[in-house]
DNA sequence: CTTGCATATTATAAATTTGTAATATGCAGA
DNA sequence: TCTGCATATTACAAATTTATAATATGCAAG
């Protein structure tokens, strides 16, 4: 391939988002109306206060999610909603087509054996 | 959250395209017709047969490519290509995004010392 | 300016991912 | 059965990712 060097530059996206944390972090902000700040994110997720913090920056690094401050609170949001339910929406179907194959593969066994 | 297995495995699915060469595999194979041998893909991105195959094995695994056996031959093809599109779509997205973000605040430190 | 709260950063060890080189498997034709 | 080709697997070292604990930064109230 020509120009390996743009794959790069995308898998380091969607390594970004290639973290059950990460993922978990970016669903809940998707389904909120406003940003929420680290403490609240890391009660919700059951996580520590510095491994959130970390995970966000990590996100906000790849401009998945963007910051805003008020007083020593710093709030984070999903940047773009569409393109995030998107990537997720393809996710969830690539999960069901796995289940899918692997189902199928018992039902044969399953069959062979009768 | 309640249930965080589930982002165990929606995370591995994510983690199989979040690398480049794998990355590059799926883009190539989306744009072709027919299923391609391993040996092809590997010279196709100028890569060693055996690392090629290794994470062709990787997809396999996460169900996103599927393979086609003929005599000594195993050619592989995207399993379900609009879905690994959607994908592409909103990575590509998401790096527009990106690159929107540094160029603006390129051009706001550009502002400032004028 | 000191205290307390919210967040960020650092160091670190464990776990995972990666590519290479070598070797193994498997099939088809001579 | 032997040979050659296509693919898979293994062992391994280097690089990356991860969570934790400890520490630092930064802001605002008193």
């Amino acid at each position: 391939m020509e120009n390996m060097l743009i794959f790069e530059f995308k898998s380091q996206i969607a390594k970004a988002l290639a973290n059950p944390l990460r993922l978990a972090i970016c669903e809940y902000l998707l389904t909120e109306d406003k940003p929420k700040c680290v403490n609240h994110i890391a009660k919700r997720l059951n996580q520590s206060q510095s491994n959130i913090s970390k995970h966000l920056s990590i996100l906000q690094k790849e401009g998945i999610v963007s910051v805003e401050k008020e007083a020593n609170y710093v709030r984070y949001y999903i940047q773009n909603k569409p393109l995030i339910q998107c990537f997720i929406d393809a996710i969830n179907g690539l999960l069901e087509d796995k289940i899918k194959q692997h189902s199928n593969a018992l039902k044969s066994i399953s069959n062979s054996i009768k």
